[in-house]
DNA sequence: AGAATTTGACCTGG
DNA sequence: CCAGGTCAAATTCT
């Protein structure tokens, strides 16, 4: 595949903005085809045992991409409005592949939906980055919402108002379709959930996390989590306020994964791309499982959960962002962890296998270096 | 015992 | 007054 032509990672010359955006797309490109070519497959082997709203989801997931990388190229053509601009979602993609330079909070605090992005592998409107937009109106983007959304902010506890001094970045990222799907996006942050809600006219209760470090650190992030009306397995992730417990070094959680890793991780999942597949398809052949998803699922527990005791490492608790997870947990996959452990264990140090795989999977994601990102 | 989640009550802006 | 957001006691886990 074209992803391959990578260079330096590390030093990460800055391209411009064309290149830099080229980059992104097309590995975009490349994925709806292959997500388009496993659909093909699947619809070979399993014929009319394919449920229709499975090929309806894996026909969205296609288009979805394609229409993304189709924005993406109009805005780069006509005019790079947001050059500048740090919450142009326009970088959204960029942010996922800048390497993980040090443990600076400021890229923790902006790469969580991303990551989640790229961990769950399925794009949905979130990539769509016209819609996406910080600082409270997203509706445009909410296809599912249909107005009713209320997302507006009022806090009232903290004098302060969220709409005016606290940043929100909406992302849509795919429940994992298989196993759990309750489990709410791992972000590599460690959530309390301290609360939720039925939300008039939204089918699914939003769930209002808080960082797990809020009163040690005083860290104000705090996440909600609602899935869509219309997409079960896509949670609506909006983050609010950012992390201060990562500024410190001695901050419990470091989520930060090896830079290494964080790679990995994007390359597994452009690779991968999980065909969004039925969960409830137990007929399905296990090939069509959602590779990326399951796949992830053990980046992050190989990764941070190793250190779980300590400090809530990485993932957050229990294996992700806190939804749920304590209970919802049940759900293992045993011969995915084989899996996991004989790609990235076994034979040696996990970078080395993934190069294995993935020769050059860094500079396709390769961020060019847009140095300013920010939220979304 | 301590930490996390659940859940109904409470608070506040619109 | 209502809906969204938060609190906090009760409950469940680890």
């Amino acid at each position: 595949m074209l992803y391959m032509l990578k260079s330096n990672p590390k030093a990460t010359p800055k391209h411009t903005m064309d290149q830099q955006q080229h980059h992104t797309t097309l590995p975009l490109i490349l994925e709806g085809c292959k997500l388009a070519k496993e659909l093909e497959e699947s619809i070979g082997n399993l014929g009319n045992q394919l449920q229709p709203e499975i090929l309806s989801k894996s026909c969205d997931d296609i288009i979805n991409i394609f229409a993304t990388a189709k924005q993406m190229l109009n805005n780069n053509a006509h005019h790079h409005r947001h050059h500048h601009h740090h919450e142009d979602p326009s970088l959204f993609t960029h942010h996922l592949l800048h390497p993980p330079q040090d443990s600076s909070a400021h890229h923790m605090q902006t790469d969580p939906s991303l990551q989640e992005w790229l961990k769950y592998g399925v794009i949905t409107q979130a990539v769509d980055i016209p819609s996406i937009s910080i600082g409270g109106e997203t509706q445009a983007m909410d296809v599912s919402d249909s107005g009713k959304a209320a997302s507006s902010s009022s806090s009232q506890r903290s004098h302060r108002s969220r709409k005016d001094d606290e940043e929100k970045c909406k992302t849509r990222v795919a429940a994992p379709q298989m196993g759990n799907t309750d489990l709410p996006p791992d972000d590599n942050y460690t959530w309390r959930k301290y609360g939720q809600k039925e939300i008039l006219g939204s089918k699914y209760p939003r769930a209002y996390y808080r960082c797990t470090h809020q009163k040690m650190y005083n860290c104000p992030a705090k996440k909600q989590v609602q899935r869509l009306d219309n997409d079960f397995y896509t949670f609506e992730v909006t983050y609010i306020g950012q992390h201060t417990c990562t500024m410190s070094s001695t901050a419990p959680s470091i989520p930060q994964p090896p830079p290494l890793l964080h790679d990995q991780m994007v390359m597994t999942q452009a690779m991968v791309s999980q065909p969004a597949l039925p969960p409830t398809s137990s007929t399905a052949s296990s090939s069509i499982v959602p590779f990326g998803s399951w796949l992830s699922m053990e980046f992050s527990l190989g990764s941070g959960s190793g250190g779980r005791g300590s400090g809530g490492a990485g993932s957050s608790s229990g294996g992700g962002s806190a939804t749920g997870s304590r209970y919802g947990r049940d759900v293992e996959y045993p011969a995915v962890a084989d899996m996991a452990d004989v790609m990235f264990n076994s034979g040696s140090s996990s970078s080395n296998s993934m190069d294995f795989i993935f020769p050059c999977a860094e500079d396709k994601w390769e961020a060019p270096g847009s140095g300013d990102k920010k939220h979304c």
